[in-house]
RNA sequence: UGGGAGGUCGUCUAACGGUAGGACGGCGGACUCUGGAUCCGCUGGUGGAGGUUCGAGUCCUCCCCUCCCAGCCA
């Protein structure tokens, strides 16, 4: 292991917060440094005081947080270490909706955060805004997590020993929390009405000033606080905001911190319902589920120095942070339903492969040593690097999820048990399309539609597609009319019949394949007298599957087999 | 407006201060059946201007652009 590095901003007058990685013991600003001359021996402290020469007091540097990472490749994040079995992460949704793009990003990181260090995923549902509720919102959540593959340990359904896992159910906790808080002076009762609170934005908004509460009723005396509690006054909690924000290392932004006493009034924690908002309740049960790294969103980024207040307030050790890069629409605002079908729902319907779904998640805001398409949930934990997360905001272009969707089908058609899955999976949507058209039961053997699968894997994004109308020659006997034949050539009974003798010559136990096949049906157009070999295969395609588009007339026959062929050819000379 | 986070081909994503690459898309060519298949090739990018440096996508400054936050929503 390295002796510790001695390093200097290239830029002299500037000081910037540095911290050291425990595991490698290299200093990282995440940016290119010079390395001094002249060693300064640096502390492990989160402040580089240059020379001393400003007076201790502590000055921070803007640096291009997407760099402020440990350089090691054998640290995957910035000095934090884990035990195995000390993580703890948390999906939190609101179940004012249906899980869509971007929770199950956010839940799909959290997953993987966990099952690479060991430790568990909890679903949490944050259902504190009563009014926006939406009935069933909370159980297809979880139901569509358990589609994805990322089940969670913990939830609302399965249980834990830190549930409840509704927070409509805890809200005793809330208002001990809060209580706390108004003991302690850490937070006050607020009278304000609705409408002075209306009257001061709009004030703010004239005057060209930025909104906020003007904390007014931090300065109740406590008799004037008595009387309107005895009065019944509708009031909340609210949490008093301080100067002095402690910096905090956040997994993908590094280093931040945001004096949000100077730019916000005090946020309520307890609304006048009883119910806690998002601050106050993801404080309280981020603790008491012992939740020990926060993977959200980057909209959250700004807030959570607020919210290491709160954690200061309560005197509890808060999470690791890490805030995940924000999805965004096609028109670059943040991902909302309003563009678009963006429901896990409505992908499971359209024959969307949940593996296909989570590996093109993950390459919208990267998170591992390499990207490339088709990997497995085993893959993608073991790849897992949290300091290459992406701090960009990025579109997930869903133009893409066929071809994702196409190499994962492939890697099933490959796996013998999930291949097997498929062959049942595609006799049931072959009854329900086809049905009573089939008239050959044989299409529904194991092996034939086996056989299918392995010839147009890496040509089909799903398995719907066999049942479309383009492979329906697969399932059922085509119909052709006469004039299409004879307007290709004159000598479709002639053709026919040397495609059943070349039936007959192969029927000896030989596997037909799609080479094979192709210089023989050459040989064969040989044979014509005045047809041309074009001629010849579109004759052939339209014997054999009614249809003048598809897959190669050699693949077609080694689909269907010397008998179904000898058959559909019957059927040509049949005709006359 | 105030505070914050960002900016690499059309989209996503690589590149320890040392060759700007990959995938999808797009275009072209080749294919003795169709072409939407396949194979081959090409296209296309560091937002702009300065500075530091032997060397800048990377470090610094300014400008431009985008997004997020500033609910008793989450």
């Amino acid at each position: 292991m390295l002796l510790s590095s001695f390093i200097h901003c290239s830029t002299p007058s500037r000081c910037f917060p540095i911290k050291t990685c425990t595991r490698c013991c290299q200093y990282s600003t995440g940016r290119s440094v010079r390395i001094l001359d002249t060693p300064v021996l640096l502390k492990n402290a989160l402040t580089f005081n240059r020379s001393g020469g400003h007076g201790g007091k502590q000055q921070y540097m803007r640096l291009k947080s997407s760099r402020k990472r440990c350089f090691s490749s054998e640290c995957d994040e910035v000095g934090h270490q884990h035990e195995h079995g000390d993580v703890r992460v948390r999906f939190a949704p609101s179940p004012t909706g249906f899980l869509h793009l971007g929770g199950l990003r956010t839940a799909l990181y959290n997953y993987i955060y966990a099952k690479k260090y060991g430790g568990s995923f909890i679903l949490r549902m944050e259902d504190t805004d009563q009014s926006r509720l939406v009935p069933g919102a909370a159980e297809s959540i979880e139901d569509m997590l358990e589609w994805a593959g990322i089940p969670p340990d913990e939830s609302p359904r399965g249980g834990g020993q830190y549930g409840p896992y509704l927070q409509s159910q805890r809200l005793s906790l809330y208002s001990q929390a809060a209580d706390s808080l108004v003991q302690t002076g850490k937070a006050y009762h607020c009278f304000c009405s609705q409408q002075r609170l209306e009257l001061l934005k709009r004030e703010a908004l004239r005057s060209g000033q930025t909104p906020r509460y003007d904390n007014r009723c931090r300065h109740l005396r406590p008799d004037q606080l008595e009387e309107k509690l005895d009065q019944k006054v509708p009031h909340v909690i609210r949490f008093r905001l301080e100067s002095g924000v402690e910096p905090f290392n956040d997994l993908v932004f590094g280093w931040n911190r945001h004096e949000v006493a100077q730019v916000e009034g005090d946020p309520v924690v307890l609304k006048a319902d009883g119910f806690p908002t998002y601050h106050l309740a993801n404080v309280v049960d981020d603790h008491l589920m012992k939740v020990s790294h926060v993977l959200r969103g980057s909209e959250w980024l700004i807030s959570t120095s607020k919210h290491l207040l709160l954690y200061r307030a309560l005197g509890w050790k808060p999470p690791v942070f890490g805030h995940l890069p924000l999805l965004l629409n096609r028109d670059g605002s943040k991902l909302s339903k309003r563009q678009g079908d963006i429901y896990i729902q409505s992908f499971q319907r359209s024959g969307a492969l949940p593996e296909a779904l989570l590996d093109i998640t993950t390459h919208c805001g990267s998170g591992f040593n390499s990207n490339r398409v088709g990997r497995k949930m085993e893959e993608l934990i073991t790849e897992f690097n949290p300091s290459k997360i992406t701090t960009h905001s990025a579109l997930l272009d869903l133009d893409k999820l066929p071809e994702f969707n196409k190499i994962h089908l492939q890697q099933r058609i490959d796996d013998a048990v999930q291949r097997d899955w498929l062959v049942r999976d595609l006799q049931v949507r072959i009854q329900e399309v086809y049905g009573t058209q089939v008239q050959d039961q044989d299409v529904l053997q194991p092996d034939y539609i086996t056989r299918v699968l392995h010839l147009r894997k890496g040509h089909i994004s799903s398995v719907s597609d066999l049942v479309s109308s383009e492979y329906s020659y697969l399932w059922v006997r085509p119909s052709f009319s006469d004039q299409q034949m004879t307007a290709l050539s004159s000598e479709t009974q002639h053709i026919a019949t040397l495609v059943i003798r070349l039936m007959e010559g192969l029927k000896g136990g030989e596997e037909l394949t799609v080479d094979q096949l192709s210089v023989e049906l050459k040989t064969l157009a040989k044979k014509t007298s005045n047809t041309k070999y074009r001629d010849v295969m579109k004759i052939i395609r339209l014997a054999l599957s009614g249809l003048q588009q598809g897959p190669s007339v050699a693949e077609m026959m080694v689909s269907l087999g010397p008998s179904e062929i000898t058959h559909r050819f019957n059927r040509v000379l049949q005709q006359h």
